[in-house]
DNA sequence: TGTACATCAGTGAACGCGCGTTCACTGATGTAC
DNA sequence: TGTACATCAGTGAACGCGCGTTCACTGATGTAC
């Protein structure tokens, strides 16, 4: 998993046409953000940023490039903020349970990013979800890291396995509390439940292996 | 949560005009699927089953209504299928272990129906997921009330949110593992796993709750 | 400081293309007697 | 069975609109002396 190609823009070289630059990133963000895809057309664009099709074709070579630097910036810009929000503490000295929960909260505050826009703009140009999917990759990666500094306490057979599963699994769970619309958990609440549902999938003894309880044939084509 | 809202076509009145609208509807989902939303427009739709523009006005108001009886037709079928699945087993006589295990295998088989389309019709109709995301939402639904029969295998302490919960982390990790592209796990590897995560989860002793263990502060905007 | 020049930045009318959509027309199917 | 008529279905050229893009031009900024 690694970040998009990077986006060849003509880079601007006064402080003028760098702060221009600057308006038509942000008004390209607000409008997929408030009209979706549709509304994000080269015109209307520039109308918002007070410019002028003329300067933006002085940047980008077209709009397939405007939505890679889209991407790019996005990209980056999230992710700089995880890793700083990764450093920030000390987690060598922590043990299994507090790094899981600590990875959790991290998990749950990094939903409100500006992540949310890569997948706005992968469906924008044709890749559907890659880049936003290769983005949560490069969080749990990260994550993986630190839980598995304690991998002395998780009892399940593949810990790299469980920890890589578990991770997904929490960020399902996250993931969807944020979509809902009504009866969303505080955020205690959630990273409480997220917690103990990774520790206990880590550390648990439920997972005896059964066999032959059910058998399912498979309906779906 | 509920289904999207009626399409109103104009229904064909001869075999000759049905068979034609079916002919629309797979020309349409397949470019929705090998093309993306850009490919999908009217001419090229028509061109690929055989038919005209008048044709498709005389059955559709426009292309929103293309979209709107895509996402229905889409939405029923695989909603049928769910309930088939469903319905096939007994499953008042499983018991939780049993009925964790149905369950994850049945939201493994369903990943593979054709709902997958309803992502893409959302996005292209400018609802970004909302449809597909109902449709998952009823999806857990009904494997919720099957799970809860048997609440009193349940240590945790509110039942219906564990299980809320739990159901969403295994759909996670059923969809990561459908969106990687290399190192997929086999069938039933996935299916003990999730199946582990969910019980220790729902009866699991590593719930008791952790206070004041790691004190995060949010980085994220 | 002033002047001359080159480069950078910005402007918006205009263009061409492909899209969704309309419509006048032809052919097929169903119905009445 | 045959004929007349109405309705349904299908066709594709044509239209208008909005999109992405180009370009001739004006103005701002930086540099040399």
């Amino acid at each position: 998993m690694t970040a998009p190609k990077t986006a060849r823009i003509r880079p601007p070289k006064q402080s003028r046409s760098k702060r221009t630059l600057e308006r038509i990133v942000e008004a390209s963000l607000e409008l997929l953000a408030t009209e979706g895809l549709a509304g994000l057309t080269v015109h209307r664009v520039v109308a918002r940023a007070d410019s002028s099709v003329g300067s933006f074709y002085a940047r980008f070579d077209g709009k397939d490039e405007l939505l890679d630097y889209l991407g790019e910036r996005v990209w980056t810009e999230a992710l700089e903020r995880w890793e700083t929000a990764l450093q920030t503490r000390d987690w060598s000295a922590l043990d299994l349970a507090d790094v899981v929960e600590g990875a959790v909260g991290l998990l749950i505050d990094a939903q409100r990013s500006r992540s949310a826009y890569l997948k706005a703009l992968d469906w924008a140009s044709g890749r559907q979800g890659d880049a936003y999917e290769a983005f949560r990759n490069e969080l749990l990666q990260g994550l993986r890291q630190l839980i598995l500094q304690n991998r002395g306490d998780i009892a399940h057979d593949d810990p790299e396995l469980a920890v890589r599963l578990g991770l997904r699994g929490v960020l399902g769970v996250v993931d969807s509390e944020f979509r809902a619309t009504q009866d969303r958990l505080p955020r205690d609440v959630l990273i409480e439940e997220c917690r103990s549902m990774l520790m206990s999938y880590l550390t648990g003894d439920a997972g005896e292996g059964r066999t032959g309880g059910v058998d399912f044939f498979e309906v779906w084509g």
